[in-house]
This record gives structure tokens, sequence and C-alpha cells, in this order.
DNA sequence: GATATGTTTTTTTTT
DNA sequence: AAAACATATC
């Protein structure tokens, strides 16, 4: 195999041990992927069948990528490998047992929204307080547990998890758990933990699968597997109990997903499960230039949980990572979208090789508007998906219930979509109905006669809808995907609905669908996976179509026109990606570090590691930046630079940006309002000067504006209606004291009272109905 | 039962 | 600021 030339010492180590345990530690950039693809490749050459080859990758784009190249170097062989998530490979193997488990082998796999909503009705049947109970709430307990193969009934005889619960003042949350689980089992469904969690229980509740499997896969590889959790971890060790020829690449250091339950334990693990294990380091970054790979360096050193390694790279040179200080979000935004326009020009690059990187997908939108008045392409990944829009998800329900009926979250979803008279009331009646009687809601829908207290015109319209669907049933025998999806776009007038719409949304909409059926269509005469002779195959292509989808994470858009486009995305999403020049933005205390993970040293360690992946993900050009005020549920919030910056040696970076906040008379221009100070800014005379020092915005900095005075305040002894939603936090203005910053706020109706601290005076009590106060907005 | 209007909540990250 | 949610009105 020509290609084993190409490695380094360490690579072709890693790719030629064939044989035995092998785990990789792979630094970032350090050729992983082409260790990952090479090894396949060379254990097929190795006359290994590729049926026996089980990979898990962490998206199904890298999965995706990784067939594309193995089958440059083996050919056609490389369509045959197990290889995808852990989830879709999971599940491709749970169909075929599904009957063991007493599923339908279409079961339907519900998202995290239909699992919110399954349990939303169960909280509101068994009469619990919907603040306490939120389902986003419950979810997260529940799929935890799951990620720790805890099912519902070890969750109740769990003390630790119960008394957690209790203490909460969520007692009910096993019951909820329970309940939730049998819905789900009732209407045929699993979610993406029950992928993981009943794989598990297939493989240790039936031994002869368990020997099957074990049998069929004499290789198993896994990618990321820093960012595998714990029921993973359990699954690939059984998986592998017979041959052992498993192995693993990750990093420690691009650790990032412990709050989905990933744990480096299953690397320090790995060695202890298999003594024989082999390690092999790659530490040459063959990415980025030195200076990021030295940033890199610096930050992660500032974590105490690592292990022992050098990331070194031969890649002389390059430019300092550059640092702009912004006054608002919206500024930030514009600097950004002018720097990438600058950076092309002056460097020729493509649109495509630009990443805007941050750390919530809620910072997106500012972006957004500043690249589309340069004109600049974008392309924003992550966020709300294509198959999550309503009207996507609504004709998709359609599918899912001509699947399977029983899927009781698709089927309350269309019941009355288009609209066909089958009012709230109608649905609540059949619900009861169905749980009265213990039924699926389907069997309901068929047979309406069983219900009480309804009218019969009511009941003929039910009946009517069941009849539609199991015409559409009918199909399924003869049809493909496409010709189903589009019948049933016409019959149920849903597409006549869409396209009647002429808003600008409701252009928007119908384009989504037609979309959609585009999709159905190409899927339809793609490419069909293979499978092996005593494999159990999807029953129909529709099936085969949804359970695709329904694993398909936004990532894995591979159409051509977002080829050409600044991309942007979450860190998070930006793992294992890497683009000529990337911009980090919104580096400020509480943002990134998140303030939801500064209050334990190791959910502070991994927002470094997140900010070590996400300057990683840079080749040549490397951008932070931050603002001083930033706009969160559409309150002014003022913002302090992110350590992270500071943890950056300076012979790293140079900072450029206003020494002082804006001063209220500048506030129409910002401080680089236009592209001639853009070319200012950039050039290369003001690049030398490194004047400013990132600094705290003081609470003294005179306020942006003070649009919203309240002179009610000074009239009369009573609480002016803005000072009522006085709350910590908010800045004010007083009289005497000048500017301050509240602390807290205690009592009830006239007699409030509000801590201030203020910079002259320090902390003050102040009685609200006599405050000479302003609110700073 | 459908639509208009007001109120409350949301933001960590994802297969 | 926007979306989700709840309530009022036709």
């Amino acid at each position: 195999m020509r290609e084993l030339a190409e490695l380094n010492e360490s690579q072709f180590n890693a790719v030629t041990t064939i044989h035995g345990p092998v785990m990789i530690i792979a630094g970032p950039g350090s050729g992983k992927t082409r260790v990952l693809t090479y090894r396949i490749a060379y254990l097929i050459k190795n006359n290994v069948d590729p049926f026996r080859i089980m990979a898990l990758t962490f998206t199904n784009k890298a999965a995706a990528e990784m067939r594309e190249r193995i089958s440059h170097i083996v050919g056609h062989e490389a369509r045959n490998l197990y290889m995808g998530t852990f989830h879709s490979v999971f599940a491709r193997i749970l169909r075929a047992e599904a009957h063991r488990m007493g599923y339908p082998n279409n079961f339907t796999i519900y998202d995290p929204d239909d699992c919110k909503s399954v349990l939303k009705s169960i909280i509101k049947e068994e009469g619990l307080n919907d603040k306490l109970y939120k389902p986003a709430t419950v979810f997260y307990r529940i799929s935890s547990a799951k990620n720790s193969l805890i099912d519902a009934k070890k969750y109740a005889e769990n003390i630790d998890l119960v008394s957690d619960d209790e203490s909460s003042g969520r007692p009910k949350i096993k019951e909820l758990f329970a309940k939730y689980q049998d819905r789900c089992f009732k209407s045929g469904a699993m979610d993406f933990d029950d992928l993981l969690l009943k794989m598990y229980e297939l493989l240790t509740k039936f031994p002869d699968v368990l020997y099957k499997y074990q049998q069929r896969f004499t290789h198993i590889l896994i990618d990321e597997f820093q960012d595998t959790n714990n029921a993973q971890y359990s699954i690939v060790k059984l998986f592998a109990g017979q041959h052992e020829n498993v192995c693993v690449v990750g990093d420690d250091a691009q650790s990032i997903y412990a709050f989905r339950g990933a744990t480096i334990e299953n690397i320090l693990n790995f060695e202890r499960d298999y003594p024989d294990l082999k390690v092999f380091k790659l530490e040459q970054n063959y990415r980025s230039t030195e200076h990021i790979v030295s940033a890199a360096n610096d930050i992660i050193k500032h974590n105490k949980a690592q292990l022992p390694k050098q990331i070194w790279t031969d890649n002389k040179g390059g430019e300092k990572i550059k640092v702009y200080k912004t006054a608002s979000d919206t500024d930030e935004a514009r600097i950004v979208a002018n720097a990438i326009f600058d950076q092309k020009m002056r460097n020729h690059l493509m649109h495509s090789e630009f990443a805007i990187l941050y750390r919530t997908n809620a910072q997106s939108r500012s972006f957004e508007e500043a690249l589309r008045k340069l004109n600049i392409p974008y392309k924003i990944y992550g966020g709300l998906s294509f198959y999550q829009r309503k009207e996507v998800k609504d004709f998709i329900s359609y599918l899912r219930v001509v699947v399977n009926p029983n899927d009781e979250e698709a089927l309350k979803r269309i019941i009355n979509y288009p609209v066909r008279g089958i009012g709230n009331t109608s649905i609540d009646r059949l619900i009861v109905t169905a749980n009265e009687h213990d039924l699926p809601l389907w069997h309901v829908v068929e047979k309406p006669e069983i219900i009480n207290d309804m009218q019969s015109r009511a009941k003929q319209l039910i009946r009517d809808f069941s009849i539609m669907i199991k015409s559409f049933r009918a199909m399924l025998a003869g049809k493909n995907a496409y010709e189903i999806a589009e019948y049933i776009g016409k019959q149920t007038g849903l597409i006549q609905d869409l396209y009647k719409d002429k808003t600008p949304e409701g252009i928007s909409r119908f384009e989504n669908i037609q979309e959609l059926l585009n999709g159905i269509k190409e899927y339809t005469v793609g490419e069909q996976p293979e499978y092996e002779e005593d494999e159990v195959r999807p029953e129909n292509d529709l099936a085969a179509y949804l359970q695709q989808i329904s694993l398909l994470t936004d990532m894995d858009d591979s159409k051509d026109e977002n080829k050409e486009k600044v991309k942007l995305m979450t860190i998070h999403a930006a793992k294992g990606l890497e683009f000529t020049s990337v911009f980090i933005v919104g580096l400020e205390e509480n943002l990134f570090p998140s303030i939801m993970s500064m209050n334990t040293r190791e959910d502070l360690e991994e927002e470094r590691r997140l900010f070590y992946v996400a300057i990683t993900r840079s080749k040549r050009f490397l951008t932070l930046s931050y603002a001083l005020t930033r706009y969160k549920f559409g309150q002014l919030n003022y913002c302090e630079a992110s350590r992270f910056i500071d943890e950056i040696a300076e012979e790293n970076k140079t900072f450029f940006g206003q020494k002082e906040p804006q001063k209220p008379k500048a506030e129409q221009k910002s401080f680089f309002g236009d592209d001639e100070n853009t070319k200012w800014y950039l050039s290369k005379q003001y690049q030398k000067k490194q004047i400013i020092e990132p600094s705290k915005p003081e609470i003294t900095e005179p306020p942006k504006n003070l649009t919203k005075i309240n002179t009610a305040a000074k009239a009369g002894a009573s609480i002016s209606s803005d000072l009522k939603d006085l709350e910590a936090g908010m800045h004010v203005i007083h009289e005497k004291f000048n500017q301050g910053k509240v602390i807290s706020v205690e009592g009830g109706g006239e007699n409030r009272i509000a801590t201030i601290y203020f910079e002259t005076v320090g902390n003050k009590k102040i009685m609200l109905k006599f405050a000479k106060l302003q609110i700073v907005e």
C-alpha cells in the first residue's frame, strides 16, 4: 500500500499495528483522520472483510468522508463497512433485533422535541406543577441516567439519584421516568439515549445475540474516544469481547462533551481493561502555524487534569493572533465581517476557508446581519436544523405515522393538520380514552366508537382520517418513498395549502417542503446500502429513509451550494474541522467561559478545553474578539474580556481596538465604522503598535445612552413603574452617588429596598419609593 | 373551534 | 428580541 510512505513513524505504527487493542492519543492536526482511514484501508488490504469492521465516528459527515477516502484506496468495498455514528450503527443493529425486545422493527426514533412533548403530556396528566417539573429538566435527568445505563427501575432503586430529586423538590421524577419509558414503548419509539441503552440490554440479555455480533465484528475502531460516555464504552467492550481488536483514537485535551456524560475516565479505564494495550502518541501538528500551536499549549497548561504530551510543529512563522476589543455585539459583528472581507482580498482566500466560531447558537444573529450587509455568503450550522422546522416536521410526521401508526407524537401533530375539524376537545377525548383502555392512540383513532361522550360528527371525521392513513399505508408494499410522500402531499391538500400562502414566510415554508421532497427523491434514486445475507433489511424504503434522517445532524449537510460560504457554528460543532482563517468571537467572562460552568474547576477546565479546540481549528489566521456591551434577552449587559485571552502569551498575540468604551458623542459612528476606518486599522503601521491592554469596563464609565430616564421617581413617595422592575445586576444612576450597580432587591410593595454598589460611596441601601434613581438601559 | 392579543420565558454546548 | 405559551374574543 503505497500511501503508507506518507506517514511519519508514529503514524505508521498506529496504522500497521492491527492485532490487539490499540490506543492512539492524537493531538489536534496530527493526521488523526489520515491514520484512521489508512488503518481501515490497511485492514481491508490485509484481507479483513469490510462487513467485519465496525467504525464509530462522531458525525455522519465524518463517517461519509472517511468512507470516501477509503474507497479511493480500496475501491467499492468500502461501502460495506459498518461505519457511522454510535447512534446510527446501533440503530441499524437494533432494527434487525428489535423484536426480541418487544419493539417493532420499524420503530420510530424520537428526537428531543418529541421526548419533551411526551413528558409534557405525562406531567400534565399527573397534575404536577409544571413550573417545577419542566419537561427539559426531567428529560435531562432521564437522559443522564440512561447514559450511565440506568433504566427506570434502577433509577427508582438508586438512593443518590432519588434523594437528589427529593432535595430539589422533584420526588416524582422516578415515576415520570417509568411512565415516559412505558409511553415510548407503546408508541414503538426509542429516543437517542435508548439507542445506547437498548443496545446494551440486547447484548447483555441475549447471549446468542452477543455471540453473533462478537463473531461478526473482528475489528472495531472508535474516533473521538474522549467524547464517549459510559454507555458507549460498555457496549464497545461487549462487542470487542471476542477478538479484542479494538482501536480507539482520542485526545483528552479535546474532551468537550462531559455535560453529555462523556468522560476521559474511558481513556484511563481502557488501559486498565486491556493490559496488552499498545499506545501511540501523535504529537506533531501539521495543521497550524507556530503562534497558533504555542497559544494552544499556553492555554492548555492552565488545566490540571491532563495526560502529559507536547504538541509541536515545523510550520515556522505566520501571523500573530489578533485580538479585537469592540464596543458592542453589533460592532463586533461588523468588525469581523470587515476583517473577513479584507483578509480574503489580501490573501486570495475563498469564503469557504473562513469560520466564525461562537459559544452559543444565539450569537449567530448579529454576524448574519453584518455578513449580509457586505454581501458575504454564509452558512449557519446547528441551531434549528432543517428537519426541526415546523412545516418539515409536520410533513415528516405523516411519513412516520404511515410507517408506524403507533407513533403517538407524530399522530398528534397531523391529526388536525391541515385542519379537518378534529379540534383540541376531540383530541383530548381520544387521548383520555387511549389512556383509560391502556391502548396506543392509533387504536382509538381506528375505532372511535369506543369513545364515550363524543358527537357522531366528530367520530366520523376521525374515522375519515384513519381511513386516509390506512390508504397511505397500503402503498408501502408497492411504492417507493418518494411516490408515497408526493401522494400524501397532494392527497392531504398540504402542498396546496402552503402554495396558496403568498406571505414571505409562507413561500419559504413551501420551498422547504419542495426541498424535503427533493431530498426524498434523491434518497430513492441514490445508492442503497448493501446488506449481508442473514441481515434483516428495513421493511421498506420509506422506513429506511426515516431512520436515516432521524439521526442526521445539520453538520452532515454536504450540498454544493454551501461549499463556497463562510461557515458559522458553535465551537462544539467545529470539532474535527479545520479552516484557513478562524474567528473566535464573544470572548467575554460569563459567555466564554460560560456563566453556567464557573462553579467547579472541572467545568471551567472543560470550557478551557473548548477554547483549545477552537484555537486549533485554525491553519494560518486566528482572530479573537470580544464586546464591551452585549444584549441578552433584550437587555444590555456590560462585559469584560475573557480570562482565556490573558492565558495566551504576549508574544503570540496582538491587540486591536479602542482604549475606552464608546463615548456617547460617537454613538452613531462606531470605532471601525466604515470601510475607510477598516482599511486603516488593518494597515501595517497600525498593526505594529500594540497599544491596547484589555481593560475592564468600569461602572464609572459614562453610560452609552440614557434614553429612558425615570423622572417619576423624583415626583413623589411611590415606587415608579420603571423601578418596580428593578433587579440585581441592573445599572442605575443616582442623583447624588452617581453610577451604581444593583446588588440585590428585598421586600415587597411600598417598602422594597435595593442594595446598590456605588463607585463613589460603596454599598448603600435605598428605599425605592424615595430613590432618586434612573435605570441605565 | 379558530383566531387575535397579551404574557412569560429563554441561552450552554449535541448524538 | 423572539418564541412559546396562555387567555380572550369572535
